[in-house]
DNA sequence: TTTTATGCAAATCGTTTGCATAGAA
DNA sequence: TTCTATGCAAACGATTTGCATAAAA
């Protein structure tokens, strides 16, 4: 059940290039807090809450409100730089968008750890099983919940390990 | 990819007579208003919002309070009789639980139709997925989006057909 | 009678919005 | 100068909760 797919890796720094470029092309403005709001939130590579961006940016800008955050976490999302995931858990987290392919998630429910993966026997399976029922999919949402190794172990009390990134491909 | 597992289609009256008893066992009181809930929640067998049960209960029964119809879902959840479903509309939804497998969702986009399906050969992939890395698998959830047959030959204006609920084995 | 359930309205949580003001072009 | 962005607080929709009252055991 391999896969391919080489993966487009784009630094933080073109990742703002292109957010800019994105304000420029809509003829939207560049503000100090959208330039900040924008730049956490392309360093920080997780799944990120409104909540934790606004308290990050906080530290670097006390000058942005709630408000502001949410306005550019869509803005970023409407420039295709964002990608807005519902977990269990009430809120909405936003992930970075690579150029490539769709991914999955891994989720563990005692620590919160996301690891990312992609099948294409999967997605091929998807397909079949849609066009059997007369659908044309034009995306899917697969999460799958249970326990990291690390959590598994007992080791870790509660540890919010968190921190992973790499799309595994299986 | 197929798969068997017998559907063990316990009747409206038998899951009624089952929450009936869960209530029984917990020492819980029964009264109208719950039992006239539980009756239109087992009689509509399709994903049902909270909002959409009030309203239909209220036809029955009109002494019941929105708050009643929230704390008797939330109670048919933990009795194992409903399930809580998150689609991509705000609310939540909640379909009744078969003792039969697990099994994932195929929307249309357009007229909001939901078919179940379950897949085998999926869940396998799952599992060997999740613990090449790592993780044990306790429950996943798959939601397929797309556009049904009818509304992708135009021909229904924006039917909101709904209604389908067996699980097809693909 | 004791204890739990109900209805209502108020509270909450995540998110959005109106509006006067600050700031970018 | 002109026009958009910001901050704040108020408005939101879905869901929960406090409390006095009603009903079940």
């Amino acid at each position: 059940m391999g896969s391919s797919t080489a993966v487009s890796h784009r630094t933080q720094a073109q990742r703002f290039a292109a957010f800019k470029d994105a304000l420029r092309e809509r003829s939207l403005k560049s503000t100090s807090q959208r330039d900040d709001i924008a730049r956490v939130f392309f360093a920080n590579d997780q799944h990120i809450s409104v909540e934790e961006l606004y308290r990050e940016v906080k530290r670097v800008n006390p000058r942005v409100g709630y408000a502001t955050v949410y306005r550019t976490v869509r803005l970023l999302r409407e420039c295709g730089l964002a990608a807005e995931r519902h977990f269990h858990d009430g809120e909405a987290r936003f992930e970075n968008v690579e150029e490539e392919h769709h991914h999955d998630h891994l989720i563990c429910e005692r620590c919160g750890r996301i690891v990312e993966f992609a099948n294409d026997a999967i997605e091929r399976l998807q397909e079949q099983i849609a066009a059997r029922l007369g659908f044309v999919i034009t995306r899917h949402k697969m999460e799958l919940y249970g326990l990291c190794a690390e959590c598994r172990s007992g080791r870790t009390p509660h540890a919010a390990a968190k921190r992973e990134s790499r799309v595994s491909r299986t």
